[in-house]
DNA sequence: ACTAACATGTAAAGCGTTACATGATTTA
DNA sequence: TAAATCATGTAACGCTTTACATGTTAGT
């Protein structure tokens, strides 16, 4: 059978209950632009996806779908000249926008949900070798240095554009966390060359 | 029909093929002690679950009986004396550390996954008011500072456990990583000051 | 002509949670 | 004796991904 994932009437405050994803989905919307599945995908990992999981594209386009059953979007074909394909874009409807401003306003705030692979397996470091605690180390740190590169590079595209200052602001954010990270990376792997030390191995 | 979810051999290395969470609840088992699903739960809490999201009770039940049935650990019923409930506490045997400790030195590291509830709010500042951004922003301060605060204190405990070096090193990286979260967060609110002041409003 | 990348979806499978059921033990 | 907490699970639901299908466009 197929998924009767609805978007039912919040019984409360009579905006649809949706999972946060749609949010997101709608919250990207939300900058005025029409955009198709593929190219809200791409965008959204160039600036949500620096502190938002981004959505696989198979699902960016089913939250779409339900965006517009629930009346929250809706889309259009266009058809973009001769010898070039026609694609599906959507835009935010007043209802949308109406339901998605309620939702940030009012929603209790999500908690912040961190799985770091890196770590479980450091904090398993009694089944491992140093160096290949090490290699994890160094391949996080690269990790890190990349998207702290990417942030910063993002951040000169947001300027000159008044609608995108929060995008902006939180781009600014992602930047110093990513650095963080990678600062946090060396700090673990001093406090890990201490430990060996300590124990005399691998000298 | 039934969750025929289940842990066959991968074709590759013999090792069997489970997610993370199956290794991580696995992890918990490979210091050695012989806990319940309860207690499993409340320790994944106050370790792992500081860098690595930590499953809810009904997962933590499951996956111990698929970890059983593919024999990388045992449980056994205990009776605690007279005028106490009997439980079931497991363990890991020979063949679940061996394929623990090939999946620690052998599996391509989890890439690190972050949903941060409060920066997707902050991102969509175009919907809010400024009064809510601070909201949002004091309360996850308040959050970053009281689980830098849990880590402190954790760390104390791992102490005197050689057994322990590793998650205690993980513990002093949640600690600095939470005391970083706190202060980006505040870093966010100056840099929101700053543009709310340029714009002239909510002076 | 062939390949890689673009673009849009559907279907199936599995991960993970919430809600529920059950009963014992402890505390007020 | 009532309520809260401990403790162990089952069932249903739904989010999310992977794999697949299909066709287009651009580069070599």
């Amino acid at each position: 059978m197929a998924d009767a994932r609805g978007a039912e009437e919040s019984p409360v405050d009579g905006r649809p209950n949706l999972p946060v994803t749609s949010w997101a989905v709608l919250g990207l919307l939300s900058f005025g632009r029409e955009l198709s599945g593929y190219d809200l995908k791409k965008w959204a990992d160039r600036s949500m996806g620096f502190f938002f999981w981004s959505p696989s594209f198979s699902q960016i386009y089913g939250e779409l779908k339900r965006l517009e059953t629930a009346g929250l979007a809706v889309s259009r074909i266009v058809d973009q000249g001769t010898g070039s394909r026609s694609k599906r874009i959507y835009a935010i409807t007043e209802a949308g926008s109406v339901a998605l401003r309620g939702w940030a306003r009012e929603a209790p705030v999500e908690p912040m949900v961190l799985k770091h692979g890196p770590m479980l397996r450091l904090w398993l470091g009694h089944l491992q070798e140093p160096a290949q605690m090490r290699g994890v180390l160094a391949q996080h740190r690269e990790y890190a240095e990349e998207m702290r590169r990417r942030a910063e590079v993002d951040i000169k595209a947001a300027r000159d554009h008044q609608e995108w200052v929060y995008p902006a602001v939180a781009l600014k954010w992602a930047e110093r966390y990513y650095q963080a990270e990678r600062d946090l990376a060396e700090g673990m792997l001093e406090d890990l060359e201490q430990v060996w030390r300590e124990r005399g191995e691998d000298a």
